[in-house]
DNA sequence: CTGTGTGCAAACTCTTTGCATAAGT
DNA sequence: ACTTATGCAAAGAGTTTGCACACAG
């Protein structure tokens, strides 16, 4: 554990934000399970299983000020909640509305966009999101349930 | 007016709609000035102006509902409120955070996105967003203020 | 007439904030 | 010590809903 809570350490500190207790809880969680998306009551709910889980509004304010320094990137959906992706590189993502599901479209598949810009304007981000639908009910893998 | 109005009471019947008073004045609002986006908020403003304003919640409702049927299209943003475009068709936007604005990017320029779908689903809808930041303030056209 | 839509206000969800306390440097 | 973060509860934004009344078919 020693050397992942160092490097998150520093990595909170080389974002200018103050390595507390819960940030590095917070991080801790955040990073330990390679790249995924969430929201902050998704994270919330997993750190209630922890022995010290920090507060909701921390966990939301710690998510605002990681997205900030860009440790995590917020990605832009519909409806209310804020998602956010521990994955800060350029992907793009499939949402699938009936299950709330939120994944990267692989790697290999990511288009180029080849848009003009307008003056005095830069690109501070590029969001693409296919949403998907069901055509069908699952071909149920086992009959009963 | 006329041929509109009836114009709108069609559309509204086709979407399975019942039109109503204050649907038909809302969609009157929404189509009457071309393509545009819009929040709930924004067309309460406008409606307010107007001899009889429906009320917010019928706005929010009536957005809810076209969309639905496909009449306007909600669009996948970051942020709490929810943005309506006027237009159906494919196309994507730019977004500037500083002035909160949304604008279509040409239609010449919208590119073909190649993705691999996965099975047993289906495209319901592609948003993509180009997020853009000034890069300098702007060189004022005109010397004071 | 019958059922759906509307208006209002209250409820709800997601997120931020104020203030006293705790913790980082 | 000094400053910034935390926790809680309360406020805030945006949106939806319950209920009585209005209106379209």
């Amino acid at each position: 554990m020693h050397t992942q809570a160092l490097d998150l350490r520093q990595r909170l500190k080389a974002a200018g934000l103050r390595p507390t207790r819960q940030r590095l809880h917070i991080a801790t969680l955040l990073f330990a399970k390679g790249d995924r998306h969430l929201t902050a009551e998704t994270l919330y709910a997993e750190a209630k299983n922890t022995r010290y889980p920090p507060s909701l509004a921390t966990i939301y304010n710690a998510l605002r000020d990681f997205a900030a320094c860009g440790l995590v990137r917020e990605i832009a959906l519909y409806g209310s909640r804020t998602w956010y992706d521990t994955k800060t590189g350029p992907h793009f993502h499939y949402y699938v509305e009936e299950c709330d599901d939120l994944f990267d479209i692989p790697e290999e598949h990511i288009p180029k966009l080849n848009v003009p810009i307008p003056q005095g304007m830069r690109v501070a981000g590029v969001d693409v999101i296919i949403r998907l639908e069901k055509t069908s009910e699952e071909p149920l893998p086992l009959a009963a349930e």
